[in-house]
DNA sequence: CCGGGCCTAGTACCCCGGTACCAGCGGCGG
DNA sequence: CCGCCGCTGGTACCGGGGTACTAGGCCCGG
């Protein structure tokens, strides 16, 4: 049994959301919102396993009431809803930490289909959203960056480009298992890249290589994950 | 009607393919390719409109087949199929230009319903790797008003003197036992409060610790020595 | 005066990281 | 065709890093 609260400002909208949603055995409204505070309330309190979340709303929207929610602690995950017609408020969301974003005027199916996605834990976008934030991404990623300081980048240019892969994981903050799984290399593959970076930049351990990364421009503030 | 092109190096892949999507009524197959070579060839002669990708292939895999499909300026929107989790292979796909990206175990009624997505000009992305995609999405997109940096600066101000200094020789490069000699004290109390500061900023070795420092200013690049 | 931070220091333990060395493969240029 | 290079993988070894726990001395505020 999944357990929801229902966000919305508007009664009407919630209704349908409610009539919906419990025509579904497997699915259960704990309560409703109509305003971004109460909901952040009501989310600490009754827990709900999904929070449906209509991004506009008087007073703080459905985005502050979205981080709020998730920085709170609570395991809620939150499905937010959106008109679509918002675009400065599209990536904003996204940065939210909701786990899903999906139009009001969606199929009833696929507003089902996704209340099940996130509650299982994982996420959806809705088809024209995607479009967006995959070219979003695409541009946010240059194939490949700009080395500020010369000299070192000099020393850049002798790394292969696996090695220059590597280097940068590192500055990530990966560790070699870590890069072992995202490369899908062995960890011994791994060392032996790492060694020979370290040899060629002229560092002593991994430390020095992520300073390394960042005095080159390799990687930049706030570009881990 | 929607035209096809289905590229995978596994010719029974193909087939099952080939079966589930002629078996519905508005969707054709143009050909198939079993190496990325030809898919970009075949992909300039017949212009689908969809082209259904497998990433792994022997020779020049399917992001780069996509990247140069896409370079290309043929009309054709490519969905990328994978049989592993979001990985940096993923994360190039989504940076190459395809418009979608699903999983190879999924269910038929949802690759279909990726192609038309993908046909219809939308994008498509599997629920767990959105999940993924959306982590990774805030990580690289802090928000405005609330960057990552105000948490990390406060984090900053829970640290105790001796600590923040420890830290910023962390950010320096410098091992244990040199920071131990630069500041006169035990090799022992050195650990004593790396261990503290790694605890307090929520960093699992010193090398996150080294990009914690630079994220929150408290290092610069070229500060070292 | 006593509790609580903070700084100091030590011990013991385990794991990850780095090194050394070797080896097979595929591509590419001489 | 051969050699070089880049990429991959493995084994073995050792030292540094990180954790857990303990503990004494210091200063400050209740």
């Amino acid at each position: 049994m999944t357990t929801l609260l229902i966000v919305d400002d508007h009664p009407l909208q919630r209704m349908g959301f409610r009539m919906l949603v419990e025509s579904q055995p497997d699915l259960t409204v704990l309560g409703e919102a109509d305003n971004g505070a109460d909901a952040v309330r009501m989310a600490g309190d009754l827990a709900p396993e999904v929070v449906l979340m209509d991004v506009r709303m008087p007073g703080m929207d459905g985005i502050e009431a979205t981080k709020r929610i998730i920085a709170s602690g609570v395991r809620s995950r939150v499905l937010v809803l959106t008109t679509f017609d918002l675009d400065e408020y599209a990536y904003a969301a996204l940065r939210s930490g909701a786990s899903g974003f999906l139009v009001k005027d969606a199929q009833p199916e696929e507003l089902l289909s996704g209340i099940r996605v996130v509650a299982d834990g994982d996420a959806v976008v809705a088809p024209k959203l995607t479009r967006r934030l995959l070219d979003r991404f695409a541009d946010q990623f240059p194939v490949e960056g700009e080395p500020s300081h010369r000299e070192a980048a000099e020393q850049l240019a002798v790394l292969t480009d696996r090695e220059r892969e590597v280097l940068t994981a590192i500055g990530r903050g990966w560790n070699n298992v870590e890069i072992a799984e995202r490369f899908h290399l062995a960890e011994s593959t791994v060392k032996t890249h790492v060694g020979r970076v370290l040899a060629k930049i002229d560092a002593r351990d991994r430390v020095q290589a992520v300073i390394f990364a960042y005095n080159t421009g390799l990687v930049s503030p706030d570009n881990h994950s």
